[in-house]
RNA sequence: CGCGGGGUAGAGCAGUUGGCAGCUCGCCAGGCCCAUAACCUGGAGGUCGUCGGUUCGAAUCCGACCCCCGCAACCA
C-alpha cells in the first residue's frame, strides 16, 4: 500500500474563506478522494495560519484578544470541511504549540547549518497604508495611493536567511524532477527566477512591531516572520521533529499552492528543507487564480465571489463541479453567475440529473436487480487523470458516458419493451451509469453516493432529482 | 529591451508531438415522449489578433507588430 501525504497551503486568517482556496482544497480533496480509491494509504492536511501583523491589528480592530479571534477564524475555515464535503484528516493551525516548538527547532537546524543571520533591514514604509514599500512600488518615490505624505524609512536588525547559497542544489533539484511543479510551465518560470540570483530573505521582526509570532530561539527582542513560521507545518503536521517514525512514513508531501505562492513554496521552502538536511517535497501543483468576470477578485471592486455562500446557495457538489470541471487546471479560470448557472443548467439537471430520473425511474418499473459498480476503463482513465492533475478531463470523461447512456437509451426506447426485454436493454445501461457513478465519488461524493444507493438495493419508489432545474429554485439565486 | 498568460463560430472555452477546425450554451429544423418543458438527430454560423517566413501542408513552428490581463521577490 503505497504512502500519500498531501497537503495545501495554509491560508491566511485575515479575512473569511476566499473562493480561490476553494478551488485549491477541492482539487486537493479530489486527489486524495482518488488515492484512497485506488487503495493508497492517505494523509491530507490542512490548516490555517494565524500569526502576523495582519491578524494581529484585525483582532484589535474587532477588540477581541488575538487568539480569540484566531480561535473564531480557523472555525470558519474548519468549516469548509462539512461545507465543502472535504476529507482532509488534519486542520492544523500554527498557533498550536506543537507547531510552534516545531518552528524553532526547525530554526535552529539552520542556524546550525550556518543558514542563519543577523543584518540590518531598511525599508520604507507608508504610514497611509501602514505597509512597506518596494522601490518598485513608488511612484516618484511616493506611495502611489498616498502621494501627499513621506515615506517612513525603517532601519532594523532582522535575522535573514541565506537563500543565495542554494542556487545551484535548487537547480539540480528542478532539473533532476520535471514534474517536480506542475504544470511545466511553473516549473520553468521558478527555474528562470533562481537562475537569475537569489538575495537571502529576511525571516523575522522585532517583537515591539509585530507582538504576534513565534518567538525567534534565545532571542526576546524578535519573532518570526511568516516563513519560518507557516511553511514548517507541513513537517509539523506529520509529527515533525518528536515523531521521527511518523514523519519518515509520510515526508516528503505532494503539495498544492496557488500561483502567487510559487516562490515560497517551490523555492523558499525548499532551500529551506535542505539547510535543515531534510528531503525535497515530491512535488508542487500551482493553481491559477479565479477572476470574476474576467477581472481580479477584489474588494474594492466588490466582485469577491465567497464560496460559503455559493455553497448555501448550491450544495458542496454543485460548487464542487463548477470548480474542477470548469474553473481550467493549468490555467486562471473565470466565475460569472451566468456561467454558474448555465453548467449548473446544462451539466447537472438536464445531464446527470435527468439521466438519474429516466433510468432511475425504468428500473424501477421494469424491476430491475440491484447492481454493484465494476472497475473499468473508466475508472483507469479517470485516476491517472486526476493523477496527472487533469481534473477537467477527468470529469470530461464521466461525463462523455453520460451522454452516451442518454443516446443509447434514445435509441433502444426500452419503454416500449416488455418486462423482460426491457431489463436487457436496461442492465448495461445502468451498469454503465453505475460504473460511472464509483468514479465520480471523488468529485462529487454526495452525489456518487445516492446513485450507488438507489441501484445496489431493490428499488422502491422513484428516484428523487438529484439536481432540481433552476426555474423550479430561481429565486434562491439572487446577485 | 523586466516576467508571465491570453487574443479560435453570437457567448464561454478545447485544440499534447504541424495533416480535412472541435466542445458547451444560444439559434433554426426534425425525432422522441421513459425523464427534471428534460433527451436524441441534423443544420446555420469561424479570414483560428495582424503582417511576413519555414513546409507538400501551420490555429499548431520561426520573426515582427497590435490589443487585453496578471505579476514585478519579504504585500500569506
Amino acid at each position: 500500500m503505497a504512502q500519500f501525504y498531501l497537503t495545501t497551503t495554509l491560508p491566511y486568517i485575515n479575512s473569511e474563506p476566499h473562493l480561490g482556496f476553494a478551488l485549491e482544497i477541492v482539487r486537493a480533496d479530489a486527489l486524495a478522494r482518488a488515492h484512497r480509491l485506488a487503495g493508497d494509504n492517505v494523509f491530507f492536511n490542512t490548516g490555517v495560519d494565524e500569526h502576523g501583523l495582519k491578524v494581529w491589528r484585525k483582532a484589535q480592530g474587532l477588540g477581541l484578544e488575538t487568539q480569540a479571534y484566531c480561535d473564531k477564524l480557523a472555525a470558519s475555515f474548519n468549516d469548509l470541511k462539512k461545507l465543502l464535503d472535504l476529507s482532509y484528516d488534519n486542520f492544523i493551525r500554527t498557533t498550536d504549540q506543537h507547531h510552534q516548538a516545531a518552528a524553532q527547532e526547525f530554526w535552529r537546524r539552520c542556524l546550525a547549518s550556518g543558514d542563519i543571520y543577523k543584518q540590518h533591514y531598511s525599508v520604507k514604509y507608508c504610514v497611509g497604508c501602514e505597509m512597506e514599500k518596494t522601490d518598485s512600488e513608488l511612484e516618484n518615490g511616493h506611495c502611489p495611493l498616498h502621494p501627499d505624505q513621506d515615506l517612513e524609512l525603517i532601519d532594523e536588525e532582522n535575522y535573514f536567511f541565506r537563500l543565495s547559497k542554494y542556487q545551484n542544489q535548487l537547480l539540480k533539484l528542478y532539473d533532476s524532477q520535471p514534474d517536480f511543479v506542475v504544470p511545466a510551465n511553473r516549473l520553468k518560470e521558478i527555474r528562470n527566477f533562481v537562475a537569475n540570483g537569489l538575495q537571502d530573505f529576511s525571516i523575522s521582526r522585532l517583537v515591539s512591531k509585530l507582538p504576534w509570532g513565534v518567538a525567534v530561539p534565545d532571542d526576546p527582542e524578535q519573532v518570526m516572520y511568516v516563513w519560518f513560521d507557516a511553511l514548517v507545518n507541513y513537517i509539523s503536521a506529520i509529527g515533525w521533529p518528536d515523531k521521527p517514525e511518523k514523519f519518515n512514513q509520510w515526508w516528503p508531501a505532494v503539495q498544492i499552492a496557488g500561483k502567487d505562492n510559487l516562490r515560497p513554496q517551490a523555492l523558499m521552502w525548499q532551500a529551506m528543507l535542505m539547510s535543515a538536511g531534510l528531503p525535497a517535497s515530491r512535488q508542487i501543483f500551482i493553481d491559477g487564480f479565479i477572476t470574476a468576470g474576467g477581472q481580479k477578485m477584489s474588494k474594492s471592486l466588490g466582485n469577491v465571489i465567497s464560496p460559503v455562500e455559493l455553497v448555501e446557495k448550491f450544495g458542496a457538489d454543485v460548487v464542487r463541479y463548477y470548480l474542477l470541471a470548469e474553473i481550467n487546471d493549468r490555467d486562471d479560470g473565470d466565475y460569472t453567475d451566468e456561467r454558474f448557472m448555465e453548467v449548473y443548467q446544462a451539466d447537472l439537471a438536464n445531464g446527470l440529473g435527468n439521466l438519474f430520473s429516466r433510468l432511475g425511474n425504468l428500473a424501477w418499473k421494469n424491476g430491475l436487480n440491484p447492481l454493484a459498480p465494476k472497475i473499468g476503463q473508466l475508472y483507469t482513465k479517470v485516476i491517472q487523470s486526476v493523477e496527472n492533475w487533469q481534473f477537467n478531463q477527468a470529469v470530461g470523461y464521466i461525463w462523455q458516458v453520460y451522454r452516451q447512456i442518454d443516446k443509447k437509451l434514445t435509441e433502444q426506447q426500452p419503454w416500449k419493451l416488455e418486462t423482460a426485454a426491457a431489463q436487457k436493454s436496461l442492465q448495461p445501461l445502468v451498469e454503465d451509469l453505475v460504473d460511472a457513478a464509483y468514479c465520480l465519488q471523488i468529485f462529487l461524493p454526495t452525489t456518487a453516493k445516492t446513485i450507488l444507493n438507489f441501484f445496489s438495493q431493490p428499488i422502491t419508489g422513484k428516484p428523487k432529482p438529484l439536481f432540481p432545474r433552476f426555474d423550479q429554485f430561481n429565486n434562491n439565486f439572487k446577485k
